[in-house]
This record gives structure tokens, C-alpha cells and sequence, in this order.
DNA sequence: TGCCAATCGTTTGCAGGATAACGAGCTTAG
DNA sequence: CTAAGCTCGTTATCCTGCAAACGATTGGCA
């Protein structure tokens, strides 16, 4: 049965290869079509999180964004650097740190939001409509 | 048409955040089944197809893998330190750096490729076959 | 009340992945 | 045959991601 004869492992044929060439595709076009001084892709999805839910402690951010505790430290701390959000004691609990938009943030948000459709149009754009959506379920399913 | 109000953004419903999604879970996964000892997912790649194609340069490696070329200085180098691989200046071409498996990575290769089925089979397991067959047609039509 | 377990954030160390810039070697066109 | 241009590898810098270990805080339970 599944014996471990390397020369009948078709690698380009796995799963994972597939997942991972297609994410990277998915994030050249990310980078291609954020431009220079846009945010990278958790960058985004950090900054549309917390437009859309307030401010959140840094561990409720990651478990909503899947991003582990140094993780988020990590991208927290550049957004900081790039004055995209600031980081506060919550007054009731003195273990967490707020994460809350700045100003600037909100004002370059829209933007961002227009060129992040056109990046998922980009990265399904070889694909039928119905076959994007067979795609979306698939992955979905796979979680 | 396509504005750029963030609360009109479904972050979950994104194939880039599938994507990812999808392949943190494998990833997890293939460390999980490879074990402590085990190589990781490039490594294990690398070792794969330096075992089907026989010794080959770096930057080849890394066309065949897509892999920048310091990101596969990087995985080699690593290699080289757990003795699996070894590399030599070509003798026809002073640019290339050949890389090329020990007998440790021979010895050792049959196990991994076992364990790396069963790894595609953990990823795919949510999914009927058919569904795997269509997942996979998807992604490569994704590239 | 007082202590223990769970939670939160941080740090460190390792691995993968991209860009930009550089030096060294090969190849080809003039 | 020489000079231009290409290929290859390396370095540096940045960003994402995981595991393990640690200090601080909170909350619940004895």
C-alpha cells in the first residue's frame, strides 16, 4: 500500500504545494496592487477587523485574524510605526492592550478596501465565476 | 461600483484569507505527522526532488520549488547543518553550487515520503474524493 | 480570605518568503 | 577579442508564522 518510494511522489500533485503556489500568487498581487506605502495583507486584515469591531485586546484580535500572540505583537507594533493604530490599557483589565484605529487609518481605509476587492477579482480572475465559488466552498470545507 | 465602505468587506469570505487559512492547517498538520526529527515542508520538498532529478543548482532548485533564491539558501543551509544534504562547485560552470542528497537523507527519504502521504490525506480529509480531485483542479488553474 | 488555575502579553529562537543591491562568472554581439 | 549583458549566488532588511518559556493579572474555588 502507501510504501515510500520517493520517484511515486508526484509533488506538483499535493495539496499543499497547490495551496502554497496559489497563496503566492495571491500575495504578489496583494503587494502588486496595495502599491509601496500600502498595508501588507495582515496589515489589512488588522486594520478592516478593527474598523468593523472596535477596539480589541491584541489576543482577541489574533484568534479572530488566526494569528498567534507573538504574531500579532509583530504587526501591531508596524502598524504602530506607521501611525495606522494606537495601543491602550483597557481600564477594567489591566492584562489587556487595546488596539484602536488612528484618525489616519480611517481616512486611508476606503481606499485600501477599493484595491482589496480588486485583489481577490485579480487572484480569481483565471477562474469562472461558479468555478470561484466551488473554490471558496472547497477551501471553506477544508477548515 | 466598487467602493470602499470596510463594513461592506466579508474579510472571511476573501480567497486570500482561505487560502491562508487553508494552509496554516496543512502546515500544522505536516509538522504534526513529520514529527520533531521530521523535515519541515520546504525541506522535505527539496529532498524529494533532489532525490528524482539527482543533484542540481541552487537556483534551479529553487525554479522548480518556487523558491526565491535566499529563501533557498536558506533551506539548503539548514539541510547541510542536519548533514542530509551536501554542495559542490560544478566543475563546468564556477557560478553553480550543485546540491546534492547524503546517504543519511537516501536512508531517511523513504519514511518521510510515507509520512508526506498521509499528510495530503490529513489535509484532504474533510473532502470527498471528488472534492478533493475538483480542489485540486481549482488551485492549479489558480497559477 | 487566600491560593491556584487560566488568561494575557512579551521575549527568544527558528523557519519561510520577498525585495534590493552587490560581486563573480559566463556568453554573445560587435 | 573585448565589452555588454545575462546568470548565479550572497548579503541585508523586512514581514509572517510557530513553539517555548516567562512575568503579571484576574477569577474562581476551597
Amino acid at each position: 500500500m502507501s510504501d515510500g518510494d520517493p520517484s511515486d511522489y508526484a509533488l506538483e500533485a499535493q495539496v499543499g504545494h497547490l495551496l502554497r503556489r496559489a497563496y503566492q500568487r495571491h500575495l504578489a498581487l496583494f503587494q502588486g496592487i496595495m502599491g509601496e506605502d500600502g498595508p501588507t495583507s495582515m496589515q489589512f486584515a488588522t486594520l478592516v477587523t478593527l474598523s468593523q469591531r472596535g477596539p480589541l485586546s491584541q489576543n482577541l484580535l489574533g484568534r479572530m485574524l488566526a494569528m498567534d500572540p507573538p504574531t500579532v505583537k509583530g504587526v501591531v507594533t508596524r502598524l504602530m510605526a506607521r501611525g495606522l493604530v494606537v495601543r491602550q490599557k483597557d481600564p477594567g483589565d489591566a492584562r489587556l492592550l487595546l488596539v484602536a484605529l488612528t484618525p489616519a487609518a480611517e481616512a486611508a481605509l476606503p481606499g485600501w478596501v477599493a484595491k482589496a476587492k480588486a485583489i481577490t477579482a485579480a487572484t480569481l480572475a483565471p477562474l469562472s465565476p461558479s468555478d470561484a465559488a466551488r473554490l471558496a466552498r472547497l477551501l471553506r470545507d477544508l477548515t
